[in-house]
RNA sequence: GCCGAAGUGGCGGAAUGGUAGACGCGGCGGAUUCAAAAUCCGUUGUCAGCGAUGGCGUGUCGGUUCAAGUCCGACCUUCGGUACCA
């Protein structure tokens, strides 16, 4: 009897519809479980084969969870806003809220038919105004706290396009789109005061379960560094500049300075002689994106003419440019110790400038010594035969007794830029007075920027107005900044205008799984009630490209909210998983320039959900990268098929003690294995069951069952339809995972390998608690074993029970 | 450049420092069939050998250990991130 996967899936999706099968509820005293996934932009390609590959994952386990009598919290929904639906309204002149709405709805379809057990009643979609709200009303927060604050940000602007430009989007200059040149210019933005907290998104890591690499990347990210200011003068001129060093136990051996071509002193110091290369220097660098002066191999730079005293010694120093230095770090300025730094090293060397060695234990001649603990200060004054973590210490208190330095903690981490020139994202809720003789729409007005107010929040959501053109136009301001009637309004007799700058995506997705506590809340973002009842969130699964940015944004917009008391948890998500890269067949990434694209729709129309939730799970561990192969699929089909015939034969209560052995063994098995999100080797488990099983007409009742419960939480409409035929009305949802007895999973005697000289040369099969001599003895019987010994000494003889034997012989 | 991750049969992969290659795909052989598909059974790292068996094998080079895919050091390659794609 063939599986016709069509109906049979339709109709468990329909049951736990209409059964209302996996609304989330607390129950006093029971432990809970958060599973969530990082909810999809629903763009207009639809589901991506990556999307089911993580949600697959939280799906087995929250499915699992169930069955262990854990109240789960598993729900879904849509990061709306963003570029995508704002390039297609440009295009087509279709609203952005109508193109996003259709594609939730075949984002929706499509994650349906996969068989998730979301809880659908909590769906949150960030571009709905009663979404909206929160986030604005988040932002007050923010701004309330003084972590929002505007500033003017060098930015990529490209006049043709009329729009700002991330750094992806500039290639050597010119836009990525139609190759239009690109300036850096300076523009008023909002700032969310991120380097408050660089502390403690640095301690809090300590104790979060999550993927190491991730855990070193945010630390990396955040790039505490404990160093000093160190004053330099300037020969011949009134003015100083500070440099940050983690190395002032070095400063003897500064050769030359570097400021960053943004420096503000350059103009006041460059020497007439040198004054056109500087400025042709600064131009030049001064378009370069960031990305691409750090990323470099050959270091460009040039000679200001003038010099620095080292405040050591007044000796001068030549000042250099280099577009290495960046003014976005530290004070954008830097001593070189080309000794005791790769950069400087490099950069002395294209330079021909002097590398003097301070520290003894390498040669510098060769390449920069840069060990900060080991080693022996040389020509350094009153440093000299000090190691270097106490010549720091030494220098420190020298340049602090002078004035000259002081200490200095310094942060990679920089103020987050929040505020986007866009018309798809969330408005501030924030205005500013103005200036004017008439009505600002039609008269020359000034708007007060240094003034924000913020809205009221009994005024919120503020909405976005509507706009016939979502182009950005040549007003940085952003499109919003045309809507003269939504932006200028009257109060009190006075003229007042809107920001026209709007959120970031980012914004949207740093709160989500807060709104999913508590989803419909009229009066508050969430309940304090709520959030205690599911936060943290327990299991977090998905890409590894958000190691960084999304998951630093949203654990410090949590941090801010704990600061407020809404919170009571100082860390939003416990434990973290990112589920590896699906590539193309052809092994690259999927792209539809490379026509590699996979539709999961295709794969559940001609095999089921079930194959598709089977085939990414067993195509290797979750956190690999690993290529789609459509010739694998079979297997996984051939498997349900399979299952499905055995599952569903006859049963006996009889069973012979060999099945009984496997069918406790998988038990033990899937379940370790779904604990350790191992789904691979727990849906090959299940193979050898099946195979195993294959043969048996009638089944034993016990295998039929167990395989019914285990293969459910990967299979969930198999697992039912098994569930049903053998002879229950209800979903087994909720039945209780089975259990296995420890007594049956062991084996009494086991083979064990036997090595001569580390090498295995024969097995032995013995008593699994026997003792050295017994396998010595069996050992030394064995065939191969004796050949391997013969005519030699045997030096030592290792027995680990269990594990292995081996004969060491000379 | 910097930060992070990964390299195992023809392919996807398995393996608490302890018999490398579970499970699956593909291949080969067989059963079934008028024939095929599907299904079922067997076999399959590689080289040498009729065979028993032996040599070689986890990116490269070196090290630790009775024993290394696994631990340590250096290197190579690929992938992710690099702050306005999210």
């Amino acid at each position: 009897m063939a599986y016709d996967h069509r109906s049979i899936e339709a109709h468990w999706q329909r049951y736990w519809d209409e059964h209302d099968t996996f609304r989330a509820r607390r129950r006093e005293g029971r432990p809970k479980l958060y599973i969530l996934d990082m909810f999809p932009y629903p763009s207009g390609a639809g589901l991506h084969v990556g999307h089911p590959e993580g949600y697959t994952a939280t799906d087995i386990v929250a499915r699992y969870s169930r069955m262990k009598d854990i109240d789960v919290l598993h729900p879904m929904g849509w990061d709306a806003f963003g570029l995508p639906a704002e390039q297609y309204a440009l295009q087509t002149g279709t609203h952005p809220a109508v193109t996003t709405q259709k594609n939730i709805a075949t984002f929706k379809r499509q994650l349906k038919s996969l068989g998730f057990s979301y809880d659908w009643s909590r769906e949150v979609d960030t571009t709905d105004p009663n979404y909206v709200r929160w986030t604005q009303w988040i932002f007050l927060q923010l701004f309330k706290k003084g972590l929002a604050f505007q500033d003017l940000v060098t930015v990529n602007w490209c006049p043709l396009l009329g729009t700002v430009l991330a750094n992806e989007e500039v290639i050597d200059g010119k836009s990525e789109r139609g190759q239009h040149p690109v300036e850096r210019r300076p523009l008023r933005q909002w700032m969310l005061r991120i380097t408050e907290y660089a502390d403690r998104l640095e301690s809090d890591l300590e104790g979060l379960d999550w993927p190491r690499g991730t855990l070193l990347m945010q630390k990396e990210w955040i790039g505490r560094s404990e160093g000093a200011t160190v004053t330099f003068r300037i020969q011949g001129h009134p003015e100083s500049f500070e440099v940050f060093t983690t190395r002032p136990d070095t400063l003897f051996g500064a050769t030359y300075c570097v400021l960053a071509p943004e420096h503000p002193l350059i103009q006041t110091i460059v020497t007439d002689a040198e004054r056109s290369a500087v400025t042709a220097y600064v131009a030049k660098a001064k378009n370069r994106a960031e990305r691409d002066r750090a990323a470099s191999k050959q270091k460009t730079g040039v000679f200001t003419g003038a010099y620095a005293l080292n405040p050591v010694d007044d000796k001068p120093v030549p000042i250099w440019i280099a577009d290495y230095v960046l003014m976005s770090y530290g004070t954008g300025a830097i001593m070189a110790v080309p000794g005791h730094d790769g950069r400087d090293w490099e950069f002395a060397k294209a330079f021909g400038l002097p590398i003097v060695e301070v520290v003894k234990g390498g040669n510098v001649s060769e390449a920069a010594y840069t060990d900060s603990e080991d080693g022996e200060l040389i020509h350094s004054g009153l440093l000299d035969g000090l190691k270097p973590p106490a010549a720091k210490l030494r220098i420190l208190a020298f340049l602090e007794e002078r004035g000259l330095g002081t200490k200095k903690v310094q942060y990679k981490l920089r103020d987050w830029v929040f505020s986007r020139q866009r018309y798809w994202g969330e408005p501030f809720p924030i205005y500013f007075p103005v200036t004017t003789d008439g009505d600002p729409r039609t008269c020359a007005h000034t708007v007060h920027f240094d003034q924000p107010i913020a809205v009221e929040e009994s005024e919120l959501p503020l909405r976005l107005p509507d706009l016939e053109d979502f182009k950005p136009g040549d007003d940085p301001a952003g499109p919003l900044a045309r809507a003269v009637d939504w932006r200028f309004f009257q109060k009190d007799g006075k003229w007042f205008a809107r920001e026209t700058n709007t959120m970031p995506q980012w914004a949207g997705s740093c709160w989500y799984y807060l709104r999913f506590v508590d989803p419909t809340n009229a009066s508050a973002g969430w309940s304090p009630e709520a959030a205690k009842e599911w936060l943290p969130v327990d299991l977090y699964v998905g890409g590894a490209e958000h190691a960084v940015l999304h998951l630093l944004y949203a654990r410090f917009w949590h941090k801010a909210l704990f600061d407020l008391g809404f919170v009571s948890e100082p860390e939003p998500f416990k434990r973290l998983v990112h589920q590896g890269l699906i590539l193309g067949e052809d092994g690259e990434k999927m792209s539809k320039s490379r026509g590699n694209v996979i539709n999961p729709d295709d794969i559940v129309k001609a095999h089921g959900a079930d194959v598709v939730r089977l085939y990414e799970m067993f195509m290797g561990p979750l956190e690999a990268v690993k290529p789609w192969q459509s010739t694998q699929i079979q297997g996984v089909v051939r498997f349900r098929d399979r299952a499905f015939t055995v599952g569903s034969r006859t049963t006996t209560d009889s069973i012979d003690a060999a099945t009984q052995r496997l069918v406790h063994k998988t038990i033990k098995k899937v379940g370790e294995d779904i604990d350790r999100l191992a789904f691979n080797t727990a849906i090959s488990a299940l193979m050898v069951l099946v195979n195993h099983l294959q043969p048996q007409d009638p089944v034993p009742k016990e295998a039929a069952r167990a395989l019914a419960l285990l293969v459910s939480p990967f299979a969930p409409h198999l697992g039912e339809e098994l569930w049903s035929r053998l002879g229950h009305a209800q979903t087994l949802a909720y039945e209780p995972w089975p259990t296995f007895d420890p007594a049956l999973v062991t084996e009494d005697t086991i083979e064990l390998g036997v090595q001569v000289n580390g090498k295995t040369r024969g097995t032995v099969r013995l008593q699994k608690d026997a003792d050295a001599d017994v396998a010595r003895a069996l050992a030394e019987a064995d065939g191969e074993v004796i050949r391997f010994l013969a005519g030699k000494e045997v030096k030592k003889f290792i027995y680990v029970p269990g594990r292995i034997i081996n004969f060491v012989v000379g």
